[in-house]
RNA sequence: GUGGUUGUAGCUCAGCUGGUUAGAGCGCUGGAUUGUGGUUCCAGAGGUCGCCGGUUCGAACCCGGUCUUCCACCCCA
């Protein structure tokens, strides 16, 4: 007896309308990266584990789905290792390559490869899916899509002015209108951490930080100090916990905060810099703010960072993200290339307009007209009048077999078919087909002579 | 990786403290209606109760394991 097939843990099948809506967000992406002078490349699926792991810490190494070497893998393992069983030592060992994790590695390694092809400032899109061994919940899948643009070898901070311009640009064209993008600097951290003395403790005091509109005021005290933070150093930070006001009113406060701290005033200068460039541009729908609680975990961000979440009342976490990266392409040997780039969460953004109904009605439509088929020599007559159709553009379809017509009528109705075109014994005759509109009922006759007039109806 | 949760017809879900032949709505098929769907009426098909094992005279129900779903951590899109 066969079981019952299935797929791993984390994965999905898409049905026909589920790409129809997939593609269309997919197509909306690539069309503002395209108007914003981005351009497409592809990396493989698979890296050699080198080139991934260690880029997204001890966490995200753990989330990397590692590839089983080939052939006659543990005879190169010698005695020791094997019999220890330790993971950690084993598996360097009998894995050598790795699935992508995300976009932004591969391409800074793409960069380092095709650096003397390349002319800088590349911008560069991206849409692929990615891997995470991570254990699954709403929003969170093991295989998934992203889709990131970024500019390699530009310093200025017009790129993240344009980036946020871009966020704007994309979510207004998805009729997502009213997201938050936030918007924080990771010297003003830095800066911040250096003023409280933990400096050493950086990565620690950011991640608890990014837990305040979370866990609350009281809880990120508590896990900084778990994590080694003294009391006195939470309390000179205290001021953040308090932080409000216009965004010139909070910068205002966070810049007399770090008065010691050339980085940390470096970052307020950036952040004041991004925040006026784009309120004289002007943003369609989503609305920009600061949010100095924003860490968010990767390491490789050295400047601006940015969040994209979903407008009020929405319940998912983040829907994109991005930030600036200095030494990305350093680690892979190329110094001095400063980079900026933003990701969107291609399943997250699905499940948010799903949500909100907001995918166009067409797209449930598979075809435009359905031609019946009231026997053979009808269907030959049928076959013509569409094939004029297609190359004119319009999808048409003739049903396949002479089933009732009632039953013709039903799978039109259930595939979302605005107009069905009768051609039956009786139009063949008098050399003309009768089309229904299966929204309000009403039906009309033409002549196949003049399929014209039935495509200025349409 | 830690702790919990879920799984019964194509879909959404009932199913009592373990007790004959596991139900409903929607959908599907056929008919009322041999050239007219979306409304209505009638009839029908469709189930290894996630999987493996255990307890019991007897298991959808209890126990163990496993897979899956979702949730809280962790982390993140």
């Amino acid at each position: 007896m066969a079981q019952k097939p299935s797929i791993p843990k984390g994965t999905r099948d898409f049905s026909p309308a589920e790409v129809n809506k997939r593609n269309y967000i997919f197509d909306t992406i690539k069309k503002h990266f395209q108007i914003f002078g981005f351009q497409p490349i592809e990396t493989p699926s698979f890296e050699n584990s080198e080139t991934l792991m260690g880029k997204y810490g001890d966490e995200g190494d753990r989330l990397i789905f590692k590839i089983l070497n080939s052939g006659d893998f543990l005879s190169k393992v010698d005695d020791v290792t094997y019999s220890s069983k330790n993971s950690g030592s084993l598996t360097p060992k009998i894995t050598e390559k790795a699935l992508r994790y995300d976009l932004t590695v591969p391409f800074a390694r793409y960069v380092v490869m095709h650096q003397n092809e390349i002319d800088f400032p590349f911008k560069r899109y991206q849409i692929q899916p990615v891997w995470r061994a991570d254990r699954p919940q709403k929003g969170r899948f093991r295989e998934f899509y992203q889709c990131d643009a970024d500019v390699v070898g530009a310093n200025s901070l017009l790129q993240e002015v344009e980036l946020i311009q871009l966020y704007d640009a994309i979510f207004t064209d998805l009729k997502l209108e009213g997201v938050h993008i936030k918007l924080n600097n990771r010297k003003v951290l830095a800066g911040i951490a250096e003023i409280i003395g933990a400096k050493h403790l950086l990565v620690n005091f950011t991640v608890a930080l990014d837990k305040l509109d979370k866990i609350g005021e009281e809880g990120v005290k508590k896990e900084m100090l778990e994590k080694g933070i003294s009391e006195e150093s939470i309390a000179k930070a205290a001021p953040l916990f308090s932080l409000s006001g216009s965004t010139g009113e909070q910068l205002t406060m966070l810049k007399e905060l770090l008065q010691d701290s050339e980085e940390g005033l470096e970052g307020i200068r950036e952040l004041q810099f991004v925040m006026d460039t784009v309120k004289e541009i002007g943003l369609q729908s989503a609305q920009l703010s600061l949010d100095v609680t924003l860490a968010r975990g990767l390491n490789y961000y050295t400047g601006t960072i940015l969040e994209v979440s979903a407008p009020e009342g929405v319940k998912m976490g983040s829907i994109g993200g991005g930030g600036r990266y200095d030494d990305l392409t350093g680690i892979f040997g190329l110094k001095n290339v400063s980079g900026v780039g933003i990701s969107f969460g291609l399943d997250r953004i699905y499940l948010v307009l799903e949500e909100l109904g907001l995918f166009p009605k067409t797209l449930e439509q598979s075809i435009e007209v359905l031609c019946l088929n009231f026997g053979e020599e009808e269907a030959l007559a049928s076959l013509k009048l569409i094939n004029t159709l297609r190359k004119l553009g319009v999808k048409a379809d003739l049903y396949p077999t002479d089933a009732k017509i009632q039953k013709q009528f039903k799978y039109a109705n259930n595939r979302n078919v605005p107009y069905v075109i009768l051609l039956g014994e009786k139009e063949l005759v008098e050399n003309a087909f009768v089309v229904k509109n299966m929204a309000n009922g009403e039906q009309k006759t033409f002549s196949i002579d003049s399929i014209e007039d039935f495509i200025a109806s349409l």
